[in-house]
DNA sequence: CTGAAAGCGCTTACAG
DNA sequence: CTGAAAGCGCTTACAG
């Protein structure tokens, strides 16, 4: 391995000297510069980051900790802190954590040895325990999650506003009677805030019906299990309203699979836009999240903060779309 | 921060000695072990990896170069990777090029300045000069692609086989009118391993159709443009054997916006088993790469390099298995 | 079992 | 504009 002092030696300069026109940050004479830069051409010599980033103490390492990366929105986000951390010389250590809570402490530990810069905790839940843990870090951190925290800085968009929006669009087809489906018994604030977008058009409408169901697990699976059950209630309704584009598709195949015509039937709609949304017949309607601009502004949000800045701090929102497409119906 | 100059000072050992407890490298006495533990403990110490780093020359880092984080195999594959890589200590510093040459270049040297320990390239095309720079890097190197190299280490399954056994399969259902859809004009070394091994299965049962289209691009919205062609011809086979699962959607989707019914007018089958096919109706009936296997055979692969181990060049094949599902239909 | 010292590959005051 | 020296936070012979 070629160090910066081959480089001096075989330049015929001081260390400091070659340290200086590698990093441009004092004059150097023409000539010597040329000296340098020469040497370092021909024998390929790279700095070493981690000789640098020990004395700089800068890493320029964000830790990303995301719980399953095979979710499509969360290599979303993941391309959008990444992106942006390139523009701003940042490098990403990745860890998937599955939801293992231990997983989870192991690598915060290790980010911090590691010295990373800050932190992105990317997923639905992170138990309290962990956020705390993270805190004690001390270190710059960005919590993505549809379940809001506290204390700590957080982006997402309003689910509320998104699901009356949603909802409203429903009626706005001639629906009167829809249902909505649920992911957990013990709600998270942010389900509680869909829920009550979609009560709340419900009642700016004056309509009458509404069913909830729940599914009781974020599995595609279940939500299909539950499908079968809903699909014998389906004449009792006209469109269901589901928790996120998970359910939506499941409950959808339950459909397919029970006789039950999406839209001509039931019409259906989910939240997330997640990429299978737009494979499966009929094409998916939902809400969009944003969520490369999440990952992004987060990113930005987060460089800001390790540059000092403390202003940004709390809730940040970001706007929602509704992606319309094939599986809700007008009705006459 | 507190460094281990303040436990040494704390505990009032030397540095060397709390070096020796953190790491267990060398017999310390009970008494005095305890006395250092206790100080790690109150102070909250935790070693600084940069600075172990630079010392023993170990980064425990190893660099995942990705096309497209948001592809579902690629995503399996780098928790393949990230799994193994956890059991050994190995942490993932993730880069995705997006296939940009200029970005893969620029990844390779920050790799470098980062002394990552091994790299993982994946994706499906990585350009010759790309390779030649990973390789200049010297260090441990395993190619992830569909698209063999020499002189790379390299781990793929047997398209050949896999096609071959993939069209005996819908032989065997009944089918003798089977035609193929490849990905691009300009064929890779893999595809034309898969449509050698499509043909021979036809010849081997001596049938005498088979036709081949070219979707010349590997987008999903590629493959729905020319399935309206070969909606089309529909009438002149029974099956269609597809490059790869993306067409093989796109190829579904555009036969049920074109009234054409899968499986019962025409079966489709691909390649890859991507999540998506699960969700689309019918399922998709397709050939399975064992993704997470491939990163974590990778991983495994690279650790024995990291360690000195010279043996394991060359190309690996791993199994591969047929996804029976419900986009084939059993003719009479 | 323990400590003083050298050194990993850099950057950065400091002096000239 | 340039160099000698100190130091970043560790590990590891070496000596005792």
């Amino acid at each position: 391995m070629i160090t910066i002092k081959d480089v001096a030696r075989l330049a015929e300069v001081s260390i400091s000297t070659v340290s200086r026109v590698i990093n441009d940050s004092k004059p150097v004479s023409p000539e010597v510069r040329r000296r340098v830069l020469k040497v370092i051409e021909e024998t390929g010599y790279k700095p070493n980051d981690v000789a640098r980033s020990l004395v700089t103490r800068r890493s320029y390492l964000i830790g990303v900790i995301v719980n399953n990366l095979a979710q499509s929105y969360v290599a979303d986000i993941v391309r959008g802190i990444e992106e942006i951390g390139k523009m701003y010389g940042y490098d990403i250590l990745l860890c998937s954590s599955y939801s293992s809570k231990e997983t989870q402490e192991k690598y915060l530990q290790l980010l911090d040895r590691k010295q990373a810069e800050g932190l992105f905790l990317v997923g639905n839940k992170f138990d309290d325990e962990i956020i705390e843990i993270a805190r004690g870090l001390n270190k710059p951190c960005i919590y993505f999650t549809r379940d809001v925290h506290e204390h700590m800085n957080h982006i997402s968009i309003d689910s509320n506003a998104a699901f009356y929006e949603m909802t409203n669009y429903l009626i706005k087809e001639g629906h009167k009677k829809i249902a909505y489906v649920s992911d957990f018994a013990d709600r998270t604030s942010v389900e509680n805030d869909k829920i009550a977008g979609y009560q709340k058009a419900i009642e700016d409408n004056e309509l009458q019906y509404s069913k909830m169901y729940v599914v009781g697990g974020n599995k595609h699976n279940r939500a299909y299990e539950l499908g079968k059950t809903i699909a014998k209630d389906a004449s009792e309704f006209t469109a269901v309203v589901c928790s996120n584009d998970e359910i939506a598709i499941g409950v959808m195949n339950s459909f397919f699979d029970n006789g039950i015509k999406v839209p001509d039937d039931v019409s259906v709609v989910g939240f997330g836009n997640i990429r299978e949304g737009k494979f499966v017949r009929p094409e998916l309607t939902t809400i969009g999240e944003p969520y490369y601009d999440v990952g992004a502004v987060g990113m930005r949000m987060l460089i800001k903060m390790i540059k000092g800045d403390k202003t940004p701090q709390g809730l940040m929102e970001l706007p929602f779309t509704i992606e319309k497409r094939k599986s809700v119906k007008t009705i006459g």
